[in-house]
DNA sequence: GTATTTGCTTACATAAATGTCAATAACAAC
DNA sequence: GTTGTTATTGACATTTATGTAAGCAAATAC
């Protein structure tokens, strides 16, 4: 968040500004030897990560810039080749990282749900809108699938199968305890896939569309609600649908 | 669609590829002097606006490269330079382009609907998603967000809230028409958003989503009824919707 | 202590993309 | 025809980003 804005977080490291003077060899003097940081790998790795994350928030996918990610860290740009290889491969461990984040946050949420009869729309859609505005995490996705770089992993495509199959799971109990007959799996799976793109979509849009409808925050609350509403309803009606419509 | 993969789509313009013979000036021969192409500025822009379309739609935003689009046209990229003044105003222009022809495919569409009584629904939806996951169209515009590049215009901001008011006029209409209390306008404002959200996200991850969950295109086309089907009950039970939850 | 590993740095190489400029050639107006 | 406008071009300038090479220094092992 603030990253961007100052310039040298990790101030340990000298800035060479004086060193001018010295005309080809800087690191002469033993005492003012360059105090340099070293980190151990992973956390080096960490903190590039996190400012790279905070620079794609920030400024969007052209923010991901070798020089700036380094000052921000307080390194220099080739520490960052060192430790992802290339700036591709930067990337991929951001996009890697992020996917397995997201879909830890939301799938330890549906599960530790407490084991609750009714499904609790509101909470699952709020949760599923948050993780995914959150940090830019559906910006740094949709680059992700704008630029064409997911396939292999997949990690965000199975992570709505999971859910669809976490909230079958607890449809069928449901219908179970009330006598209801067995939820289809399809009408399971479109809950979870419209979900998933609302929210999504919401997490890119949804700033925008707020303002100009001049919804402030209570607003953008409610609308979450009417969504989950909207489900809730639709899961308590299901078995009636066949009587109203084609 | 197909203009990325062909190097030279308007092959007029001779490729100066045996001209390497002569050491420095190649227009010496008057016979074979280059011929050029001399289209209207409209035209031209009409050209390279199509060509950098393609290319985003196909290889996302950086394949907006001059040289690329130059190729794709036929031309050399100083032209697009003198048609566009800067990369930079190339895509303002395209953004801005497809911007308004996704308010006039949507609203005009919204319009045309013949008077029906009930809100069709799945025509309405139908269109949506379609219109913005066309050429790309969802893509351009989810960059355009990404690079923080939308607010003086604010066309596609504006548009939810035009469709609302078209809705709800609709609704007000079928409302009084079968004796119902008039419809809340932050409903159908609701309606609008979600709509807009989950085309703008199925845009996106849809392929993804659709993919993963082993849906061909009948599948999602069902996705799509049922989420208009979804809808359209809702507006069917708005009147009771105070009876049932919270 | 000495040696080894490896995180990190400076300086340089390279490439790619945007943008500038002067000149050229279509086309329209007269 | 002549002239003026401007779409278009090739060659060049500039900027800026990624990537490379070689050496330095901090931790660890011995």
């Amino acid at each position: 968040m603030s990253a961007v804005t100052k310039p040298t977080p990790h101030q340990t490291s000298a800035k060479p500004d004086d060193a001018g003077a010295s005309d080809t060899i800087v690191s002469k003097d033993p005492k003012r030897s360059v105090k340099r940081v070293r980190r151990s790998a992973s956390e080096a790795r960490r903190l590039i990560l996190d400012a790279a994350e905070d620079r794609l928030a920030a400024q969007g996918p052209e923010g991901i810039r070798l020089q700036d990610i380094a000052r921000d860290v307080g390194i220099s740009h080739p520490a960052i080749l060192h430790h992802f290889e290339s700036r591709e491969g930067l990337v991929r461990a951001l996009i890697a990282r992020t996917s397995e984040q997201l879909r830890e946050k939301i799938l330890s949420a549906l599960k530790s749900e407490r084991s609750n009869e009714t499904l609790e729309a509101n909470d699952i859609v709020t949760n599923v809108f948050e993780a995914l505005s959150d940090r830019g995490t559906a910006r740094l996705l949709s680059w992700m699938l704008l630029t064409g770089r997911s396939p292999e992993n997949s990690t965000s495509g199975s992570l709505v199968t999971e859910i669809a199959g976490e909230l079958h799971e607890k449809r069928k109990e449901g219908a179970i305890r009330q006598n209801r007959p067995a939820p289809d799996h399809e009408d399971t799976l479109f809950i979870a896939m419209l979900t998933a793109s609302a929210a999504f979509g919401d997490a890119i849009i949804g700033r925008e569309l707020a303002k100009d409808a001049g919804l402030d925050q209570a607003g953008i609350a409610r609308f979450r609600a009417w969504f989950a509403k909207l489900l809730y309803n639709h899961v308590g009606d299901t078995q009636h649908a066949e009587k109203r419509g084609d």
